[in-house]
DNA sequence: GATAAACTATACAGATCGGTATAGTTTGTC
DNA sequence: GACAAACTATACCGATCTGTATAGTTTATC
């Protein structure tokens, strides 16, 4: 008959857990100085002082934000390029495709790690290094399909693949661009018939 | 003997000048929820009610700052790219030339109007609108260098450039990685041999 | 049912935010 | 030198910010 009583037996989710997701949400909908911890709160319906018993400081809070978003987005974007490729070799090029339904989705607002860098633009504070860290852990995944596709010269063509990732990423955010991901993947496309695969030992075109 | 004389004969540039380009400066170096009022006021040595005379809000001050960058930065690179050419044919190539000497300089904070545009993520926020204009721009001159070097389907083909460089951008940002310029240009070399060229009709590899 | 921990609610501290009011000083112009 | 406009300096407004203090309530555990 307590105040949990409404949320179903207490606790299906811990405070820590409700105020975390509501954080995710609200860094990634709005940014993070236009976030505060007020907003937070509120939204997550918890006291202040339950807040700061988890998290110590804002700064704290959006760092553990990033590391549960991190773990995520690259959780789903894994499953997600898996589930609708039928060999490894697509797998780089399936990535746009998800892509594409990322930024369709009503509440895209960019990349959640970019904006984080915008924001915190030092590039030494844990916030900025945290996005960097989320990069090269994508980055080493995306590597990791292009090797077990055959190609040889691995690391420009995973950095040529990314760039086009992060610039359809931006394109989307910035101009509200429909497609984005998927001209991004044809430009892809001809990027990886333009390299080697070790298993052929020649170029293929097409 | 006024309090100008300190600062040359009056006035070089302005009192609104000297606000604006300090605006632009700081919003630059440090973001635009992080740049307070006050902030802009004192580096500026300029009074606070002078400010208010020239900019009706802090929201019109970025407005204007964002303006006055766009034409800077459209002309700074416009005219670094024609400096670089031998030919047109070069020009999107030498792009990712100057992007790397951008992304070397000290003060390399990411692109300003990406980093807007993740601050105020509402599409028809005026501020995320004026991000959205630059990138426009942008695309329109180069998509100009992309026709004027005799490529069919210029669209296709601008559209992965511009991923290339956005790409190139966010990652020398957040990677703080050197050489993403030169990284994203050999990409752009392998897309552009891969297109048909009106003027010699064939495709061209190399 | 007693106890400790978790949680809520409210109030508040101290700083900073964007923006305004006002009075006095400096400037360019006639 | 008179006058209007531009500019400065300071003080202030209300709102909001992060973070804390405190007292009372609810929960789980024994």
């Amino acid at each position: 008959m307590g105040l949990y009583s409404q949320r179903t037996e207490y606790p299906v989710t811990s405070r820590r857990e409700l105020i975390l997701e509501t954080a995710v949400r609200l860094f990634r909908e709005r940014g993070y100085h236009a976030t505060g911890i007020d907003k937070i709160i509120a939204e997550s319906g918890v006291a202040k002082m339950t807040l700061y018993r988890y998290f110590k400081s804002k700064d704290e809070l959006i760092l553990a934000a990033l590391r549960r978003w991190d773990e995520q987005s690259r959780h789903w974007l894994v499953t997600e390029i898996a589930a609708r490729s039928k060999s490894v070799e697509e797998r780089p090029l399936v990535l746009f495709d998800v892509l594409d339904d990322w930024f369709d989705s009503n509440d895209f607002k960019g990349c959640m790690f970019i904006n984080a860098a915008a924001e915190y633009s030092d590039h030494d504070d844990p916030i900025h290094t945290a996005a960097a860290e989320h990069k090269r852990l994508f980055r080493r995944y995306l590597r990791e399909q292009v090797v077990a596709s055959g190609y040889e010269n691995a690391d420009e063509l995973t950095d040529q693949i990314v760039f086009l990732m992060e610039g359809a990423i931006v394109t989307a955010q910035v101009s509200r661009q429909r497609g984005a991901g998927a001209r991004a993947r044809k430009a892809a496309e001809t990027l990886l018939s333009n390299h080697a695969r070790g298993r052929s030992g020649k170029k293929s075109f097409g």
